[in-house]
DNA sequence: CCCCGTACCTTGACAGTCTAGGCATCGACT
DNA sequence: AGTCGATGCCTAGACTGTCAAGGTACGGGG
C-alpha cells in the first residue's frame, strides 16, 4: 500500500478528531491511538500535530475537556463535543465530501 | 454547495496540474483556466500558488517548459510532462486514493 | 486614452504539520 | 533496586505551501 506524504493530513486532521469524538469523550491519546487502529495505521497522529490541534479547538469552542483517569488509572484530559463542535463537524464534513468529488473527477479515469 | 476553505488544496495542487499536463502541453494560464472550469468554478487557482508550483516541479524534474506562442499570440511558457512526471502523477494519485478511502471510511456513514 | 483580459512573476504573512525534545507515572522485567 | 517501555500531556523551532496583494508587459476595444 502507498506511503503517505508527511503532510498530508493537513486540513483533516481537526475534523477527524471531532468525527473521533462523536463516538463518546475520550482524551487525547487514545484519541491518536484510535485513529490509528481504525486506518490500520495507515494514518500515524503525531503529538505534536494532536494537542495543538485540541487547543486550537477547544479555544474555538469545539470541543470542552475535563480532567479525569483513563482507564489504565493515569491521569488525562478528556474531551467532549459542544454544539458547535457538531456542527462545525457537519460543515467539514460536507466540505470534505465536495472536495473530494471535485478532485475525484479530474484525477481518476472516467 | 459548501464553500472551500482556504488552503484545502494544499498538498493536491501539484497531482492537479501534474494531470492536467496529460492532456497535452499548456501553459500556466491555461492550466489554471482549465482547472477552473473543470470543477465548475469549485477550486480557484490561484496565481500565488500556480506560478510556485510550476517552478518547484520543474526543479524536480516532473515538468520541462519551453516559451512559445498562446491561443491568443501572446508569448507564454508551455509545460510539458516528463517520464518522471508521468512517474510521480502515478504516485501521488494512488497515494490520494488511498488517503481518501481512509479517511472517507472514518467520516462517512456505512 | 484608458481599461480590461491575458500571461508571468515576486514578496510577505500565515497556519498547521513535523521533528525532537521534556516531564511524570506505572508495571514488568532483569 | 534499577531499567525500560508504555501511557499521557506538553512545547519549541523548523519547514512548507498556500494566500493576498502587489508588479510587469502587451494587446484590443470602447
Amino acid at each position: 500500500m502507498p506511503m503517505l506524504s508527511k503532510d498530508r493530513l493537513r486540513g483533516t486532521l481537526d475534523v477527524l478528531i471531532l468525527k473521533t469524538l462523536t463516538w463518546g469523550p475520550r482524551h487525547g491519546y487514545a484519541v491518536a491511538r484510535w485513529l490509528e487502529e481504525t486506518t490500520g495505521d495507515t494514518l500515524t497522529i503525531e503529538e505534536g500535530s494532536l494537542y495543538p490541534s485540541l487547543y486550537r479547538m477547544e479555544q474555538r469552542g469545539w470541543i470542552e475537556s475535563e480532567w479525569g483517569t483513563s482507564e489504565l488509572g493515569r491521569q488525562a484530559k478528556f474531551y467532549k463535543l459542544t454544539a458547535a463542535g457538531r456542527k462545525q463537524l457537519r460543515v467539514e464534513t460536507a466540505e470534505w465530501q465536495a472536495f473530494v468529488d471535485v478532485v475525484s473527477r479530474v484525477l481518476l479515469p472516467g
